[in-house]
DNA sequence: ACACAAAACGCAACAACGTTGCAAATTAAT
DNA sequence: ATTAATTTGCAACGTTGTTGCGTTTTGTGT
C-alpha cells in the first residue's frame, strides 16, 4: 500500500524490510522527535531490541533521521527534511522540548542564529535546545 | 587545608563529608566539565559509585553545578557562577565539545542570542552546544 | 523463477549506566 | 558527650546499549 514509504528507504540505500518499513511509518505517522523507547513501545515487542537499534543507526548514517541531544539523558531522533541526504544534514533549526507532554519538535521556522566565538575556537556543528510549553499544551 | 571548599558547601547548606569536599575539588581544580565517569577515574575507587551520583544530585539541587547536555548521551557537569544557587541558573552562556580532546568548556564570555519562537510556545530555557576543535587542540 | 551472495534479523550474552532499600558510619546539633 | 539526622557503602535490581553468531530475508544475476 505505502509505495512511499518503500521509496523513501530505496532512495536512501536501504533495503526494505518489515522492521525499517514500520519503523519509518511511525517517523512519518508523528509530528514529533521520537527516542529508541518510544519506537519500542509503539513496536510492542514485534522487533527485537536490538533491531531497532539497528535501524536507528542505519537511518542516521543514510540522513534520513536526525539526533537531538537531550537534558535526560535520552536521544530523540526526528525525520529529516528532503535536501539533507548521506550523513550531511541541513539542520540548522532549534528543537522544543515540552516540560509538560515531554514531546520534542523540530521547530523548522527558527533558525539557530550565528554566534561568534573566541579565538581559537572552530565551529562544527551547532545545537539548540529550547525547553518549556508547547503550543498544545499551553493551548 | 582548603578552608574555602568546606565554606563553599556549608554556603550551600550540604554538610562537609569526605565525599563532596573531594568532588568540589575536582571541579575546582578543573577547566572544563567532568561527566560522571570522569569523576569515578579521578576518584579511582575512592568512594562508592552509588555516592558520586548522589553527590551530583546533592550538588545539581543547591545550584552549586549545571548539567550540560551532549549528543552522545552523556551529561556532564560544570560548576556554577557565584550567583546562581538553589536551582535558579544565570545560565545562559554556550558550552563547547571539543571533537578532538572530548573536553567540554563553558564559554562564559559567548552569550546565547536571543531567539523568537512560534506563537504559542513559551520558552523556559535555553541550552546551546557548539561542537569543534578547541582552542587549546587547535593551537 | 531460481540459485546465490549479501544484508538484516533474532537470540544470547555481556558491559555500562543508573536507581532503590537498608544497615552501618559519619556529621551536625543540643 | 549523647542523640538525631544525614550520608555512606553494599547488594540487588532495572534499563540502556553493544557484540557475536547462526538463521532468515532481501536483492541480484541468470
Amino acid at each position: 500500500m505505502n509505495k512511499k514509504t518503500d521509496e523513501l528507504l530505496k532512495k536512501n540505500q536501504l533495503s526494505v524490510t518489515a522492521g525499517r518499513r514500520q519503523i519509518l511509518e511511525f517517523f512519518l505517522r508523528q509530528e514529533g522527535a521520537l527516542s529508541h523507547n518510544d519506537i519500542e513501545k509503539k513496536a510492542d515487542g514485534k522487533f527485537d531490541r536490538v533491531t531497532v537499534y539497528r535501524t536507528l543507526q542505519a537511518f542516521l548514517e543514510k540522513g534520513l533521521i536526525h539526533s537531538i541531544p537531550t537534558a535526560d539523558n535520552s536521544i530523540r531522533y526526528a525525520l529529516c527534511k528532503d535536501d539533507c541526504s548521506g550523513g550531511h544534514h541541513h539542520d540548522d533549526h532549534v528543537h522544543f522540548i515540552c516540560n509538560t507532554c515531554g514531546s520534542t519538535v523540530c521547530l523548522e521556522d527558527v533558525t539557530i542564529p550565528a554566534i561568534k566565538l573566541p579565538g581559537g575556537f572552530v565551529k562544527q556543528q551547532v545545537d539548540m535546545l529550547v525547553s518549556g510549553i508547547c503550543k498544545s499544551c499551553n493551548g
